[in-house]
DNA sequence: TCGCTAGTGCGAATACTTTGCAAGTGGCGT
DNA sequence: ACGCCACTTGCAAAGTATTCGCACTAGCGA
């Protein structure tokens, strides 16, 4: 609940409609700015798109939120505080599942050990079929 | 060069646009439904911008290009003979190195034993930051 | 060569986002 | 507690990126 001071130390200010919009990020888990807008209006209609979208970008350059391309292109959007897992999208029938990052960290190893490529296993989504469409 | 066989097998045709799309995937390596149109272009200035996005799509479908998402949003698309390689996408430079599909066997693996999902490793783009961009 | 059906060019239609502006409002300084 | 001003918001219009509908053209198997 640090967001006041996070947007102040850049100069910005903690909006209602700020507020609602991270509240509703933290609350959806994943969620496109579709979503997110939807949530919020749930309380509070009168909030417009493009607000949901100004406000996701800046609460991202503040670090209190990201976002993943999660492969259509639409991007999807996580509280910071939760990205502990890597997505793992399913071709087939769309799914969206997690992972522990651990399961990566070999691999982040390699890339960074070989290439000088410093992971960002957070951002990325990892696309296949899920265990349920395998079959 | 077996495209015509492909396509046949599927009831489809082997147009110049077809084979100019093609060609363009090829020679591209990485590219957008824009870079591609342009590339066709050179030769060909009358081909429309919805034929080569028909097209990438019925090739894909036939196996001959794939696509993957780089972040943004736009979908790059490759030869499917030159899928042997990962992307790794700069967050801060733009730039899209490559790297070895082996670097990732340890972790596919992993996601594979512990999920069951199988992980499609040449779809998918990794964000992060490249070595240049880390210093 | 003929005919059937897939493919093409073009323009319009859809999303999905971003931007310009005037009005509104946090929150620091007094 | 009050005022000011830069940051924000709502709205609507403008972009981008991609897909569709249609009439016309052209592969290619018989």
């Amino acid at each position: 609940m640090a967001e006041k001071h996070e947007l102040h130390e850049k100069g910005l200010r903690l909006t209602p409609q700020r507020e609602l919009v991270l509240s509703a990020v933290r609350t959806l888990g994943h969620a496109t700015p579709e979503e997110v807008a939807e949530k919020v209006r749930q309380t509070h209609p009168g909030i417009n798109l493009s607000t949901v979208y100004r406000n996701l970008e800046t609460l991202e350059n503040v670090g209190l939120v990201q976002h993943t391309h999660l492969g259509h292109g639409g991007a999807t959007y996580h509280a910071a505080e939760e990205l502990t897992h890597l997505h793992l999208v399913c071709g087939t029938c769309g799914s969206v599942g997690d992972a522990p990052i651990d399961v990566a960290a070999n691999f982040v190893q390699n890339l960074s050990d070989d290439y000088g490529f410093k992971t960002d296993v957070t951002h990325f989504a990892i696309y296949g079929t899920c265990a349920a469409c395998v079959k």
